[in-house]
DNA sequence: TGTAAATTAGAGTAATCACCTGATTCCGTT
DNA sequence: AACGGAATCAGGTGATTACTCTAATTTACA
């Protein structure tokens, strides 16, 4: 792989006021990495730095800086928490949330709560940058991997209430002809409520469907005996 | 389980020519700041870079580094998957596993497989490359916190290295035939792999393997796309 | 009242899984 | 050297699942 380090493009405009920006993560490696490229790079200024979510809400409320990039999972308040609890105290910042975990469900949530970009911690470095510089010049960002992933996910819409029975009642170990008997219902109806659930997740075995079901929380793992 | 701390072999050959180092890790930050800190304060040389297991393996079997420092959750292969079958071709280089989520039966299953060392990606970066440095120097490396993680937690299962193998293919979404060809062996011995897990965790499902499996530990949800 | 979504269920095919059995190799014990 | 016990490998078989299509009925909501 191979990083190039362009010269930066910067206006006259920043010269004069850089961007300033915090960055929230729990991986110091990451805040380094990312804090290199955008200093050195794009010419912004690392305002703050945060561990976790809590430290990030008091730095952001106090710095007030131009532009946001949180981590979804971190110790203490998540990104979306973070998010929420600190644009209330920062309102003119705009927030950006890094992810290393494509969820559907999560990005909309996101969105519809008014987050200005996501970013997949996989992306190519200089990807994210450039989506943070966008951000910082008053622009949405949502790389197309991201849309992707919302539009095969929620293509469906969320899981219906008989879809997460046969969901949890798969979790248990049951089999269709378990569940139907169950359910009172057909082995074919569950068969045709497993198959939607696997489309509606993007999985195409009953191991993956199991893996992304924990992961969104569809299912409680602490009920399976 | 045994941690065995010799003396660093090190020759002179060693000392002139610098320590060449893999690192794998499907975050790009994450690889550009280790790179960064292990180049400038300790002087390695950063011998090839991989986003996933599949490129890893390659890699370390081309360049037969000093040391192998892998992400635990990669896409393809993950950091255990990737240490079992590079070193099969590289048996001179000393690995160590980068993790998220710290997870006592994890811990002790790469241990007993024989990684020179693991780290937490929440540690500081300086702690990760001293560590690093005292693996190339022929030390085994277990920080505090994960040797305390793995007192608190359950022992690790009597699971063999394949099963574990299989065990996460198998919540990767693999079939048993891709499993089978990954592995280089007939679909009926994963099949018998399977069975065996399944026998081992009391279930008599795919279901409820994963479910299990993730109670325990076994698996890494984060690396599952 | 009309439209969309949810639930139901059938037919049919290819693939996969669960479980049985047995062979081989390797390792530590007696 | 012989034994016992694993780990790994693999074949056979019947059940189950994955996925395709189609379609009726009910529910919800604008």
């Amino acid at each position: 792989m191979v990083v190039v380090f362009r010269e930066a493009d910067i206006s006259a405009s920043t010269r004069l006021k850089r961007t300033r920006i915090v960055i929230a993560d729990d991986h110091a490696f990451i805040i380094e990495g990312m804090a290199a490229m955008l200093e050195k790079t794009y010419g912004f200024e690392i305002a703050g730095r945060a561990a976790n979510g809590i430290e990030a809400i008091a730095l952001i409320k106090r710095l007030q800086p131009d532009c946001a990039l949180l981590d979804l999972s971190m110790p203490g308040a998540n990104g979306f928490e973070t998010f929420l609890e600190a644009r209330r105290w920062s309102p003119a910042t705009r927030f950006a949330i890094v992810t290393g975990n494509p969820s559907p469900a999560i990005f909309s949530q996101l969105l519809d709560a008014g987050v200005s970009g996501i970013f997949l911690k996989s992306a190519a470095p200089d990807e994210i940058c450039r989506g943070i510089a966008d951000i910082c010049a008053g622009r949405n960002v949502l790389p197309p991997e991201i849309a992707e992933v919302m539009r095969d996910g929620t293509a469906g819409g969320a899981m219906t209430a008989r879809e997460i029975e046969v969901l949890q009642a798969i979790a248990r170990g049951k089999s269709n002809n378990q569940i139907a008997e169950h359910l009172g219902v057909s082995p074919k109806t569950v068969d045709t409520h497993r198959t939607n659930l696997m489309k509606k997740l993007g999985v195409h075995s009953t191991a993956t469907l199991l893996v992304k079901a924990m992961k969104e929380g569809l299912i409680d793992i602490t009920g399976t005996e």
